[in-house]
RNA sequence: GCCCCCUUAGCUCAGUAGGAUAGAGCACAGGAUUCCUAAUCCUGGUGCCAGAGGUUCGAAUCCUCUAGGGGGCACCA
């Protein structure tokens, strides 16, 4: 922000968004923004709209730890004070003036605004507008919760991309939750979400894959055949040797490796592909698409990528070689693409891939990779560079279009003794097993109440133990038990007050339990938009938990259904308020809602 | 050697774009149910925010250095 001089008018077009937005109601946040940025323009101060597209920039506002600190807060007049050079406390005060002076009803929400310690201003709401929220948030349901960041802009999400050569671990387990988890995070943004899976069928993995089961095929049909070094072992790669075995027979017994490796490449890789699949399918994660990297050698899309660099100059020859000139382009070394012997490395054809994914139309590209992979992030983002594909397309953000969100390392525990784990080897317990034994919801829930760039230690024993009372079913626990009411009452929570949710007498919500309920789903939005913004679920998660704390103690301490028609009436469209927004977090999380547990 | 991530209560982790008195869950102790589901609720306390400097009105948060843990530095994927 910046002081303007006295006469400099504000600019017209100075609010980003409309006091009522289409359709759609005030949300707590947005509203306090604009009127205070309205006072401060009277005031002569300016927002710096450069800095964010999704927030009216420079105006925080944050919800109080301390209640008497107000239900929402702004420390803006802080920020203030250095280029107005007046106390903090007395800007406070002029912008509160400057609000309580506002004619056309600012005020209507609010039963106090006041300037509080070094010069915060804490607003607190009126009971009748939380109640107006309260009937909104019923009748629009999802529409209230969801902030329109997105505005239909289409987001490529790639993840979990395993190598198709092994079932999946815990590691790929939580790339999978987070993807599946933004994924639907985005959607609800207005983003037009695409979710991706990219197959490595190319290349050397697969075809050590290939080498591996053809050595257990012969071992097992009596000709023993020495293992390739770095194979892949493990049940799956016997299991598919058998399944070869009984439908070819002995056809390739003893054979040349060379003479039938594309058979058994292609056999064992699609299996494990299919597991993978199946896997997912288990933990609940499903992909639009599944992007074959041979598709784009066949296709040429990879020649043609490379020729194209090739052109622009960022592509030579050297030592037999074909370099890709990244060090221009923000890397520290240049890179091969193809190598001596003539092989393509792994490189061309994600370079190819990701000119592709931009090519397809995609406004964002986010990649969610192991964080073992974070030195490869320069090498493609120099491609899309080096495409003139990395530039700043979006007024005032600075999103890059490619964003790579890094997963750290899972360390899989039992009783708090590391688990050995080590693919080659076969024996590792697989995200299967895990699902298995402590269940999809409890294990998304454990990657989802984490920051994803933080090290994980999941203990299987400590997580069993919780898990008759894991967070997860606290949550879920509170949905169900509000169904449960509506069983009791023998009505249907989303029908039965859409006649008449505006004539309910809602006064009766007065406890301090009710308005703290009330004011935690009414600033949902706010929840969601910073979870968004910042491309992170795990806030969702806290809300949900943060959410069902308020209602279980209410629960007991207060009956829901009483001789009072007006309060039970006014206590169901809470309840059932309660269980909207449930429900729409725990959907954006991937996990279940159960109407009885 | 160079680069990235992490270090917050006994344990597992949050901490919202520097803001007010640093928070949950678990574990531990005691208590609550003739009544809508006890997977619930109530009452108990714990912190040199790894350490040291710096930036400023103000730092767990930003910068530098140090220590510890993890990961990466291929003509592998």
């Amino acid at each position: 922000m910046r002081a303007l001089s006295e006469k400099e008018a504000p600019p017209p077009s100075f609010f980003p968004f409309s006091s009522i937005r289409a359709g759609k109601t005030k949300e707590g946040d947005f509203m306090i923004k604009e009127i205070v940025l309205k006072a401060l323009a009277g005031m002569g101060v300016e927002a710096d709209c450069s800095a964010s597209l999704l927030t009216v920039a420079g105006v925080e506002v944050e919800i109080p730890k301390v209640q008497t600190q107000g239900d929402v807060s702004t420390p803006v007049a802080l920020g203030l004070a250095g280029v107005l050079r007046k106390p903090p406390r007395t800007i406070a005060q002029e912008i509160v003036s400057a609000i309580k002076a506002m004619p056309q009803g600012e005020m209507a929400a609010f039963d106090t605004i006041e300037v509080a310690g070094p010069g915060f201003i804490n607003f607190r709401f009126k009971k009748d507008y939380l109640y107006e929220q309260l009937r909104l948030l019923y009748k629009q349901r999802e529409l209230y919760l969801r902030v329109d960041v997105g505005r239909g802009r289409r987001v490529l999400i790639e993840f979990v991309s395993a190598n198709p050569t092994g079932p999946l671990h815990v590691g790929h387990g939580r790339g999978a939750a987070l993807g599946n988890a933004l994924s639907n995070l985005l959607q609800c943004a207005g983003y037009v979400v695409d979710r991706e899976f990219y197959i490595n069928d190319a290349g050397r993995q697969v075809r050590l894959l290939g080498h591996s089961v053809f050595a257990a095929y012969n071992t097992l049909l009596g000709t023993p055949y020495p293992f390739p070094e770095e194979g892949y072992r493990g049940e799956l790669v016997e299991q598919v040797a058998g399944e070869i075995a009984s439908i070819d027979g002995k056809r390739y017994v003893g054979a040349e490796f060379d003479n039938c490796a594309q058979h058994f490449i292609d056999y064992s890789y699609k299996r494990m592909l299919k597991e993978i699949e199946e896997a997912l399918e288990a933990f609940g994660v499903r992909f639009d698409n599944w992007q074959s990297e041979r598709v784009l050698f066949d296709s040429g899309m990879v020649k043609g990528g490379i020729d194209r660099l090739r052109n622009m100059g960022y592509v030579y020859d050297k030592d037999g070689a074909v370099w890709f000139k990244s060090s221009e382009l923000g890397d520290e070394k240049d890179r091969v693409i193809i190598k001596q012997d003539g092989q393509y490395t792994y490189f061309a054809s994600d370079m190819a891939y990701h000119v592709m994914k931009i090519g397809r139309g995609y406004d964002e590209l986010i990649n969610i990779w192991g964080a073992d992979h974070h030195g490869y992030i320069p090498r493609v983002k120099a491609v899309l560079r080096a495409e003139g594909l990395q530039e700043l397309r979006y007024g005032c953000t600075s999103d890059k279009r490619l964003t790579v969100l890094l997963v750290q390392m899972v360390s899989l525990l039992r009783d708090g003794k590391p688990v050995q784990m080590s693919k080659r080897a076969g024996e590792f317990i697989t995200l299967r097993d895990v699902i298995e034994e402590i269940g999809a919801d409890t294990t998304k829930f454990i990657f989802l109440t984490r920051r994803p760039d933080s090290h994980l230690e999941f203990d299987m024993e400590a997580a069993k133990r919780q898990s008759s009372d894991n967070p997860v079913f606290y949550v879920q626990y509170a949905y169900a038990r509000i169904n449960s009411i509506f069983k009791k009452h023998q009505t249907d929570a989303l029908s039965l007050f859409i006649e008449r949710v505006d004539s309910l007498d809602l006064s009766c919500l007065d406890t301090d339990e009710e308005l703290q309920i009330i004011k935690k789903l009414v600033l949902y939005p706010m929840t969601f938009q910073s979870a968004v913004k910042n491309r992170e679920p795990h806030r969702i998660t806290f809300y949900l938990q943060e959410l069902a704390a308020t209602f279980h103690p209410y629960y007991n301490k207060h009956r829901i259904l009483t001789e009072d028609n007006t309060l039970t009436d006014a206590r169901l469209l809470m309840c059932a308020c309660i269980s909207i927004v449930l429900k729409e977090g725990l959907r954006i999380l991937g996990l279940s809602a159960p109407e009885w547990m």
